[in-house]
DNA sequence: GGCGGAGGTCGATGGCATCCACGGCCTGTA
DNA sequence: TACAGGCCGTGGATGCCATCGACCTCCGCC
């Protein structure tokens, strides 16, 4: 990880559909040499993937909202994600510090299916309780910071 | 947006490195159509753009956070919303229904970071107040859901 | 029936991805 | 110092891909 494949990675997470020959003129190295760096950082795990953007409201996921998830106390961590992971409507899970030990964030359609799945989440086991805030417009979105050489 | 555009929409979310010719294969339709259909969802917006998927830790963005900011009464949601803006460790915003008007994720490199980030939020004209839950870990982040066509 | 537009296919061409052989530089060692 | 080896790069060749233009086909409408 030098400056370069930082570099490299700043690019592609502003567009990642960029040719190898565009990147290797933005970076000045040649096509082949930036091929083999991308394809370590992608092997390596720094890279996991490449993702279309998509606006949620276009592919009919208008409804956003955000859901706390309070635990059990009897319930192991491990099972309940294993059981969230289930519910597509799940964009991103994160285990939290604090009372509510999952946040996840969430994307249906309509606020009656935001409500059924709010009453799933209710029913699963080991769940104690949820708390939900709607979003009422996405400001902005996985903006990708512009990253710092790491001397800074 | 038929059938097909919304195929392309879902292949491109899961992989948006994918050849014209591989999305003409995977839909069949010719790679020229294709290319007309990709943009059209360009141009329409439906498509935003193409992120490469970067693991943080590995670029030095090992802390995920959560802050709920409450506004003060007296000011305008959108000079607020101008000012977080400018702060590059928000990834994103949204405008939320609740007390606190946006909940914003937040990506930093350190614990000592992220308190430096909170001082200069609770600074921050039009701040009344602010609540952070940190991401111990993030299970998953940004999973594209299945697309249901618009008849189910 | 004839017309026009949307959206498709086909074929050609220039650029790109990708493989391979080669070379320069840094480093550790005799 | 001289040298060997590994890492990382370059340049050239080759086949695939992006992309343009010409044409075709279907469908709704006059």
């Amino acid at each position: 990880m030098d400056a370069i494949d930082l570099r490299l990675v700043e690019l592609l997470r502003t567009n990642a559909r960029l040719s190898f020959a565009e990147l290797a003129r933005q970076v000045g190295l040649s096509a082949p040499a930036v091929h083999e760096r991308v394809g370590k950082l992608e092997s390596s795990g720094v890279i996991r993937g490449y993702r279309a953007d998509v606006d949620p409201d276009a592919v009919g996921l208008g409804v956003t909202a955000l859901i706390g998830v309070v635990e059990e106390s009897t319930t192991d961590a491990d099972d309940l994600q294993a059981l969230l992971k289930e519910l597509p409507e799940i964009e991103s899970c994160y285990f939290m510090a604090g009372v509510e030990s999952f946040l996840l964030t969430v994307r249906v359609g309509t606020i009656a299916e935001l409500e059924r799945l709010i009453v799933r989440l209710n029913r699963t086991p080991g769940v104690a309780s949820t708390r939900t805030g709607i979003a009422l417009s996405a400001k902005w979105e996985n903006r990708p910071r512009p990253l710092t050489p790491p001397t800074a």
